[in-house]
DNA sequence: CACTCACGTGGATACGTTTTCAAGCATCTC
DNA sequence: GAGATGCTTGAAAACGTATCCACGTGAGTG
C-alpha cells in the first residue's frame, strides 16, 4: 500500500520542471540530456503517469466502452474478444456493459459511460435509433457493430421510410450498405444478405421448397434478406422471432415446428436461434437432416459437436470486433468508411436433400 | 456536442455555493429548502457529476476491473455476465480485460488497471502468486474467481510448501478452504473437491476403474481432487494437461485416446476440455458412452446439444461473477470471507456402465 | 443577557496531469 | 556586433470534484 510517485516527485528527483517530465513522457521535445535523465529518474521511481489527472486535463477517458446484448451467446463473446484484442495492443482500457437487449438498460449503461466520461463507443445495439439520438448528441463517437439500431416501430408504418429500408435491400448486387440511414454512424457488418442468400440457395440446391427462418432481435436485415432470397411469395408463417432468451427462442422453434410440419428447412438467424432449434427438433422427434435440414448463422465450436455436425453460416466475429474497435480509435481521422465483413457458408452435416 | 453542466454551473444557477452541490447530490446534510432547489436546478441544467473530477479528488476510480483467460469459454462468459448484473445495479463500471491464460498478458492488464486507479479487481487468474504480489502492494482489492494462483513453481518442490498445498487438499470433510494460501486474497470457487469426487464416484459406480482426466491451465485443484478421488495408486499417465487453446485441448484429448486405449471413462476439467473430448473421440471412431464415458466440468448451453446430451458438473458461473463482484464492492467492511459454491452433478446421456 | 452548541453554508484547497506562454540562451546571419 | 531565429525550459492555469475549515445564525441553557 505504497502511495505512487507523482509527476512532481519525479521533476523534483531529476531537477527539472513538472512541464518537461510531461514533454517527456509523452513524446515532446527535450534535449538528449535532460530526456536522458528523466527517463531514468522516472524507471528509478516506478513512475507511472495517472490516467485520472490526464482523463480530467484532456476532458475525457481514453479506453472505449463495449455494449453487448449477451455475452454467453457465443458469437458476442467472439466480438468482445475482438475488440479487448485491440484495446490491447493499443494499451488502452474497454469498459464493458451488458444490455440483455434490453433499450432501457442499454440506455443507463450509456448514461454511465457518458457519466465516466468515455467518449468512444462499440455497440451491437439493442434500443431503436430513436433510443441512440442522446448518445450521439453527447458527442460520442459510436460504431455498430454486428446490426444496425432499427428504425423507431412508429415510423415504421411510414411509407417514405418503409421504401428506404426496402431500397437498402434490393437495389443492386453490391453488399448491403451498412450506414446507419437518419443515424450517421460508421458500422462494422457482416454481409447479412449474402450470407443468407448463399444459405437460402443451397438449401434450394437440395430440394427444399418451404423453408423457415427462425430470427432474434436485431435479425431484421437477415430476416429481410430471407425474404428476398426465398422470393415471391413468401410465406409469412414461416418466418418467426424470439425475443432474445433461450426460452423465448426454444418455444419460438419448437413453436415453428408444430404449427408448419410440412417445412422441410430452417435457417436459424443466430447461434442462440441455433441452438433452440436443435433442441426443439430432438424433442419433437425431427431427425436432422433427414427431417429437417438446419443451417445456422454464426459459426461457434460447438456447432461441429452436434451430431450431424451444424452447416453454418460463418461470419468472423473476432474480425468484427478487432475492425470496429479500430475504426472507434482511429475515429481522430475524418469520419471513417463503414466496413461489411464477407460470410462464409461451412457446409457440414445438417442439411440433406428433401425426403 | 453540448458541453456538459458542471458543478459550477448548477451552483450559479441555484445561487448557492458548489460545496453545498456536492453535499446535496453526495447524501450529506443540507436544509430541506436548499436541498430541494439544488435537486430542481440540477433536473433542469442535466446535470450530471463527473466521474472525472470525483475520481482525481479521490484518487481512485470507481467500479471495477474483471480479468478473465478468455470470454469464448462459455464459463468465463457466465462468470462475467454475473460480475456485470452485479455493477449494474450498483451503476458501477466494469473494465474488462482479456489474459489469453498468459501470465504476462496478465500482468500487463494489472499496470492498465493500475494506470486508471482501478484499485478493485476480481479475477480468474493466470500467474502464480509471485505474479500476483505487486498488484497486491499496489493496494488493490482482489477477489479471485474460479480459481486460486498457481504456487511459483521455484517452490513447487520445496517441501514445506507442499505438504501445506496436500493439507489443503486432504484434511477433514468441510469444503476445500478457498483463501489464497501465502496470498492474503478472498476467492469465489467451486467446491472442486466435491465435484470432482462426485463425478468420479458416479463413474466408479458406473463399473468403470481406469478414469482419465484431462485438464487445462488452473486445473491443478480439479487435477489434485481427481488424484485423491480415484485413490492410491494413480495412474500418472491418465492424467494429461492442454495449454489453454483450443487446438491443445484437441490435442491433449487425442493422444491421451490413442495412448492408453485401456481407458473408459474421462473428466474433462472444463468445457473447452470436455469439447475437445468429444470432438478427439469422434475423430477416433469413439462412441459416447458405448465406447468411453464422459463427464465435463461446466455446464453450458450446448452440453444438452451434443448427442448423447453430456452428463457434466456443473458450477453456478453467474453466481460465481455475482458474489465476487459483491464482495470486491463490499470490502469497505472488513476483509470478505471466501466463498465456496456447491456443485451438482447433472447426468445425461454421456455415461453408461463399462463395456 | 451572555455563552455554548449545533447546524447550514460557502470559500478555498488539493487531487495529477497537460498545455500555454514567455523567458532564457545559444547559434546563425547580415 | 546587433538582430533574428530556433530550441529548451519552468511557472502557471486549467480540468470538475470532494472536503477541510471558518463563519454566521438560530436555538437552547445558565
Amino acid at each position: 500500500m505504497e502511495k505512487r510517485a507523482t509527476i512532481k516527485d519525479v521533476a523534483e528527483a531529476a531537477g527539472v520542471g513538472v512541464a518537461t517530465v510531461s514533454r517527456v513522457l509523452s513524446g515532446g521535445s527535450a534535449s538528449p540530456q535532460t530526456r536522458e535523465r528523466v527517463l531514468a529518474v522516472a524507471a528509478q521511481l516506478d513512475y507511472r503517469p495517472s490516467a485520472l489527472g490526464r482523463n480530467l486535463r484532456q476532458r475525457r477517458t481514453g479506453g472505449m466502452g463495449l455494449l453487448v446484448p449477451d455475452l454467453t451467446d457465443t458469437f458476442h463473446a467472439q466480438l468482445a474478444e475482438g475488440v479487448l484484442a485491440c484495446a490491447r495492443s493499443a494499451g488502452e482500457p474497454v469498459v464493458l456493459g451488458s444490455t440483455a437487449g434490453d433499450p432501457e438498460q442499454e440506455s443507463e449503461l450509456i448514461g454511465m459511460l457518458l457519466e465516466q466520461s468515455v467518449d468512444r463507443l462499440i455497440a451491437v445495439p439493442s434500443g431503436d435509433e430513436e433510443s441512440w439520438a442522446p448518445a450521439l448528441r453527447a458527442g460520442m463517437t459510436v460504431v455498430f457493430a454486428d446490426r444496425l439500431p432499427a428504425v423507431p416501430s412508429a415510423d415504421d408504418d411510414d411509407p417514405a421510410v418503409r421504401a428506404v429500408n426496402d431500397l437498402m435491400l434490393l437495389d443492386g448486387a453490391a453488399p448491403a450498405p451498412a450506414r446507419s440511414r437518419s443515424l450517421d454512424v460508421p458500422s462494422v457488418t457482416a454481409d447479412d444478405r449474402s450470407g443468407i442468400r448463399t444459405a437460402v440457395r443451397y438449401l434450394r440446391g437440395l430440394g427444399h421448397r418451404r423453408i423457415a427462418f427462425i430470427g432474434g432481435p436485431g435479425h431484421d436485415r437477415r430476416a429481410a434478406a430471407f425474404r428476398e432470397a426465398v422470393g415471391e411469395p413468401v410465406d409469412e408463417e414461416l418466418i418467426v422471432f424470439g425475443t432474445g432468451s433461450r426460452d423465448s427462442a426454444y418455444a419460438a422453434a419448437s413453436g415453428l415446428f408444430q404449427s408448419r410440419p410440412d417445412l422441410s428447412a430452417v435457417v436459424a438467424g443466430g447461434n442462440v436461434l441455433g441452438e433452440a432449434a436443435v433442441l426443439a427438433a430432438r424433442e419433437l422427434d425431427l431427425r436432422v437432416p433427414r427431417d429437417v435440414s438446419l443451417i445456422m448463422y454464426d459459426d461457434v465450436p460447438w456447432a461441429e459437436l452436434c451430431s450431424p455436425p451444424l452447416t453454418v453460416v460463418a461470419q468472423p466475429g473476432r474480425d468484427m470486433g478487432y475492425r470496429a474497435a479500430e475504426l472507434v480509435l482511429r475515429s481522430g481521422g475524418r469520419r471513417p468508411r463503414s466496413v461489411v465483413l464477407p460470410t462464409q457458408l461451412i457446409v457440414r452435416g445438417s442439411c440433406g436433400p428433401r425426403h
